[in-house]
DNA sequence: TTGACTATTCTAGTTTAATGGAAACGAATG
DNA sequence: CATTCGTTTCCATTAAACTAGAATAGTCAA
């Protein structure tokens, strides 16, 4: 992953509306969510949830497909997995011991 | 961690320069590097860094220590695997199986 | 084709964040 | 004490992002 689409990926996520819609799809899992139905859950006022909608897909968090007349939202685990991987990239300069914290952590968070 | 939180970390990393900042700090690992290497490293105004500093130290993404008259900066490693959980937690409501993505990933970030 | 429905784009007003020069601060040094 | 160095705070300017009402475009049902 590139650092612009990091830093964009990041940049939409530091957002509540934003935040709270990622997670909402990526709680729905691969079937995701109709714009409607989030903008349901969420109370978004249906202007204000296409604009963060398309923020995410345009930082490549979501994708969007229509169906008939609805769009279904779906996270992208992909790039999700690899926003994580680009923050520890390279962590403390590649010393995989006890040196480094995210290396001999037990828990993973994946 | 909450919410709040994980919006602060995220809008904190969502900008080129702190990204930078945090990435250089994380390659650099837990001893952490003076203020003054990272304005050299970065090539960044005084002022512009200490603002940057102030909003990841904020953020809780890293810890500053004075030293004499530096100041030691260090990434906190354990916020940024909360960060890293929290986007992940109850994903796909739970189901740990083949139709989640990030369960079923056979590489992990840490 | 008409009408109801879903979602997006347009648009404008409001809010918030970023930048960097200048000045101030605190700690070590002479 | 006075100086120096590293860092932060102050502040005004500039730029960007957020919000949501209204208008628009595409889709299906009858």
């Amino acid at each position: 992953m590139e650092t612009n689409e990091a830093i964009a990926a990041l940049t939409a996520l530091g957002h509540s509306t934003r935040l709270a819609i990622f997670r909402l799809l990526v709680e729905a899992g691969p079937g995701g969510r109709m714009a409607g139905a989030i903008a349901q859950s969420l109370a978004v006022p249906g202007a204000t949830l296409s604009f963060h909608l398309k923020e995410l897909v345009h930082a490549g968090l979501i994708t969007g497909e229509s169906r008939g007349r609805n769009i279904c939202y779906r996270a992208d685990f992909n790039a999700m997995s690899e926003l994580v991987s680009y923050l520890t990239h390279n962590c403390c300069a590649g010393a995989m011991d006890d040196s480094c914290p995210p290396a001999s952590a037990t828990t993973c968070g994946c």
